[in-house]
DNA sequence: TTAGCCCTGAGA
DNA sequence: TCTCAGGGCTAA
């Protein structure tokens, strides 16, 4: 499931390979997946160049000559990879790119078509919806300003982690990842979690991701970099995935929870 | 705040 | 054949 450190690494390995390249073709094989009118994008999207590419929470953002942006949300199971054009086409293959002289397409492809693209201009009105919503970067929140959000809030802790309003990119794994690192209980209420944990938090929620991002993300089932290779940070995992085995710290047994519909994994030893 | 929806592949 | 995985969203 990509979340901020596997979405960097695909707009990292975008950036070297298409930005620059003219769009010479456009095919949708499933236009579920797309939030905006089939035709609109077709026709909108031909000719034009690929200026930049970037991020804003887990949403790939692709600005385009004309003043417009194709948007890209992996979901839990997308994929996008830079295959030979002559290759054929894997199964759940939902949309392509084609560019002018080369030789090779960018391909969206996702069994299970949670993922969304978008097409818009660049006037930020009429951005997503779920883009509009995002809260900050993780790297660009202010340290004191995410306690005092917190220090504020009576929802559980984990809950507003994973919120996309509160703190744009973080998903189950990294929620889960930095919550064991802070010592923080999922299911504390965040009103009620000390400051030094609250700052604790903060710095952990950087470090994991930071440190996610150099090892080229988890795979964990379905996520692979650009060119078809797996991330790393799996096998760093410390509680996600790891229920019934042993902390690192403690000893003590990983345990699993169901909150929010979502599973949590952490040690009841550590975190409080 | 929570349940349910979207959706398919993997595993029991 | 049934259950489970869950990001983002809506409805209750």
């Amino acid at each position: 499931m990509p979340e901020l450190p596997e979405v960097e690494n695909i707009v990292l390995d975008l950036k070297n390979e298409v930005v620059g390249r003219s769009v010479s073709g456009v095919k949708i094989y499933h236009s579920s997946i797309l939030a905006t009118p089939r035709k609109e994008l077709e026709k909108g999207i031909l000719g034009q160049r690929i200026l930049q590419i970037g991020r804003r929470g887990k949403f790939i953002r692709i600005d385009l000559s004309g003043n417009l942006i194709l948007w890209i949300h992996l979901g839990m199971t997308g994929q996008l990879l830079l295959e030979d054009s002559a290759s054929a086409l894997r199964p759940h293959t939902h949309f392509v790119l084609a560019f002018e002289d080369s030789g090779k397409c960018l391909r969206f492809r996702d069994p299970r078509r949670f993922g969304r693209i978008a097409f818009t201009s660049q006037d930020k009105e009429r951005f997503p919806e779920g883009v509009r919503r995002l809260g900050p970067e993780p790297q660009e929140w202010n340290k004191e300003d995410f306690v005092s959000l917190l220090k504020r809030r009576r929802a559980r802790i984990k809950s507003l982690l994973l919120d996309q309003r509160v703190v744009a990119g973080v998903g189950n794994i990294y929620a889960d990842e930095s919550l064991y690192r802070a010592g923080i209980h999922p299911l504390r209420r965040a009103e009620r979690v000390p400051k030094r944990r609250l700052l604790r938090l903060y710095d952990a929620i950087s470090e994991v991701l930071e440190e996610a991002t150099q090892l080229g993300g988890s795979s964990i089932d379905d996520y692979l970099h650009l060119d078809g290779e797996k991330g790393r940070f799996q096998e760093f995992h410390q509680v996600y995935g790891r229920v019934g085995e042993r902390c690192s710290h403690c000893g003590s047994e990983i345990r699993r929870i169901k909150l929010a519909g979502r599973s949590s994994f952490f040690c009841s030893q550590c975190q409080r």
